[in-house]
DNA sequence: CGGACTGTATGATGGCCATCGAACATTGGG
DNA sequence: CCCAATGTTCGATGGCCATCATACAGTCCG
């Protein structure tokens, strides 16, 4: 292949791991951090593929933010579809509560202190 | 008080918290560690009360694992007790259960890949 | 008593990770 | 075509945590 085709314009497609393929300790650390549970419940709280990154309401910069979405993404926890300029999420309810039964009903129960 | 009684020679007793006086996100931390899950799988394998902290085999040194059973205790997932020298241990499943359904089930099962 | 064993406390060290600011890329709209 | 909005990437920074070596304390036994 000579040259690139002077890039499409494509934007590349997030880098998705499958609930199956991740270690437990992968998933315990990516729970394991209040922010990250914080975007997680927002999630779960909206119908999926509703609500861009830039929606959430946590308290740190945009760049943070895309880091534990890189992260949640690793981890199995969130799926992510580029429309337009937004990037669209949706909770992997099914398949996560598949690889690890309850863990995800844990993080999203309010009755706790932290 | 003028002088201390120049110490009984008592120990003092190891501190513990209840699993419902735990925050998820303490629980999650101190399961985030592939020591302390080792810690923890080890002891499910044997009788209450039957190993002590030497017993444990993890590539660690004394001060490390010492440390690792101060945050399993402050986490609700180990009881201790003093027995002579010995320091031994039981693993508090059916508190920890209660409070973090499932999540205990997940450490302990052996099908993952971290 | 004295020594072996067990565990804790302390200080130092190194590494990992969350965060930020700034620069960049992509998209869509005026 | 320019601009605003959205996200990512990069380098730097700071803090937290796991680890170690060392010193210390309690327990038991000979």
């Amino acid at each position: 292949m000579p040259e690139q085709p002077e890039a499409t314009g494509h934007r590349p497609a997030p880098v998705h791991t499958h609930p199956d393929d991740v270690a437990l300790l992968t998933a315990l650390s990516a729970l394991a951090d209040p922010v990250r549970i914080q975007l997680i419940r927002e999630l779960a709280s909206q119908p999926d593929w509703t609500l861009s990154c830039s929606n959430f309401d946590v308290p740190v910069g945009r760049a943070a933010k895309s880091h534990h979405f890189t992260v949640l993404r690793g981890a199995g926890l969130v799926e992510q579809r580029d429309q337009g300029p937004k990037r669209l999420n949706r909770l992997r309810r099914e398949e996560f509560d598949a690889r690890f039964p309850g863990l995800l009903d844990l993080t999203l129960r309010a009755d706790d202190l932290g």
